[in-house]
DNA sequence: TTAATTATTACCCAAATGTGTAATAGTTTG
DNA sequence: CAAACTATTACACATTTGGGTAATAATTAA
């Protein structure tokens, strides 16, 4: 592996505006540990390309002809997860940026990143970091808080949370009759209380709930 | 506001290290755009606190003595949405990392971050970004992608996966049945062939397993 | 202190769930 | 082609789950 000596990272650009992706090539050529192998201006055979010049690394452009950046990424790191890709594009809406990370990208960079920045951030993603502007860091971020404002307010009480944990665990309502130590009744009542606190009517929603809602945390 | 004038921005640090605490202090004091205005072992009382030093930012450790930084940031967030907060501490484990985020923090800072780089990252959310640790930004993104290796170990079928899918979202095996367009027998048998691919002996756990691993994904 | 909430147990009963075995037909793969 | 896998249905049986109702003691809040 490249880390493990003094390779360059084998580097490809995908990027179909030829002033840029001329520009980024000199730029990322300049830095000794990263060598651009190639350079395309679509990644409609983006797999076959990484893998013919063993790509450590994918600069990818989203807006292209042809299948685009998102399914690009998505299909590089089907056939080499262990590839890092990241996303360099004008596009800042939610979508396409959480498309480009639930398929797969490790990082994410608006054009407007200084050189400096650029560079920095592809030495980290080589780190194992998930380098991304600011924008788009903000733009998680507000992800998590929207999903669930409304963690606490089912009520539930202390016991009836940990009935509810155990449920999550996996446990029959014997199980969890004999870990809190209690009648198996009492733990169908507890239960019953605490599917009408969360508006469903069967354990598996509950449990769908619970994780959803963050009532529980898995380890 | 601060940002229209040459004020420093008045920050206030919460960390129960007294050595660390003072550390950040000269350090973030030396920097001419912030002023450490108050600095606390514990963050008890942090929203008062921050109201009455008109605070703009706050840096927060987590585990302090008391109410701990997680409840510290809520309660800030609740009294005052405006004011930034950065999390800075040890705790890289996911739930400290998500609960903290939920809970408002604009940033989460693991305390292996050179002062440089703190410094950067100050500044950097008082520009309305979110900066966060190389580790921190990979949790982020893993939390949103969905682990196709993961998913594709258990060697569910097509068909498999698309019952799995639906007791997931709550459906009754009848209700399964009736989507699905096959009798009640057939979803028993599929669900059966399910359990034992993912190693599980009912469908709660079957559900659970299904969104830890991301076999299915909620939306 | 009274009222409300919480935790507990019990019982009945209907419906849902889970296991086993077995058989058929279509598809895929070596 | 033969073997393996996939999807389907059926039936029997035991267990689990979930709802309703009711009652008691302890705790908590008004």
């Amino acid at each position: 592996m490249n880390s493990f000596d003094n390779m360059p990272y084998q580097l490809i650009i995908f990027e179909d505006n030829t002033r840029l992706r001329q520009s980024l090539e000199i730029l990322l050529n300049d830095e000794t540990n990263f060598h651009v192998a190639a350079s395309y201006p679509d990644c409609d055979k983006a797999d076959k390309e990484v893998e013919k010049y063993h790509a450590d690394l994918v600069v990818m452009d989203i807006d292209m002809p042809g299948i685009g950046g998102v399914e690009g990424v998505r299909r590089i790191k089907n056939s080499k997860p262990e590839v890092k890709v990241v996303m360099h594009t004008m596009f800042d809406d939610d979508n396409r940026i959480f498309d480009s990370i639930c398929a797969g990208a490790d990082g994410y960079l608006l054009k407007n990143t200084s050189p400096l920045q650029l560079v920095t951030a592809l030495q980290d993603v080589m780190h194992g970091g998930a380098p991304m502007s600011p924008f788009v860091a903000q733009k998680v971020f507000q992800h998590f808080r929207q999903t669930k404002i409304d963690s606490e307010q089912f009520n539930l009480t202390a016991r009836e949370k940990e009935i509810l944990e155990l449920l999550v665990k996996g446990n029959s309502y014997k199980m969890i009759a004999d870990k809190s130590e209690v009648t198996i009744d009492t733990v169908k009542k507890h239960l019953q209380n605490i599917y009408h606190k969360l508006h469903v009517n069967c354990g598996t929603e509950a449990v769908v709930k619970a994780l959803q809602h963050r009532i529980i945390k898995l380890d």
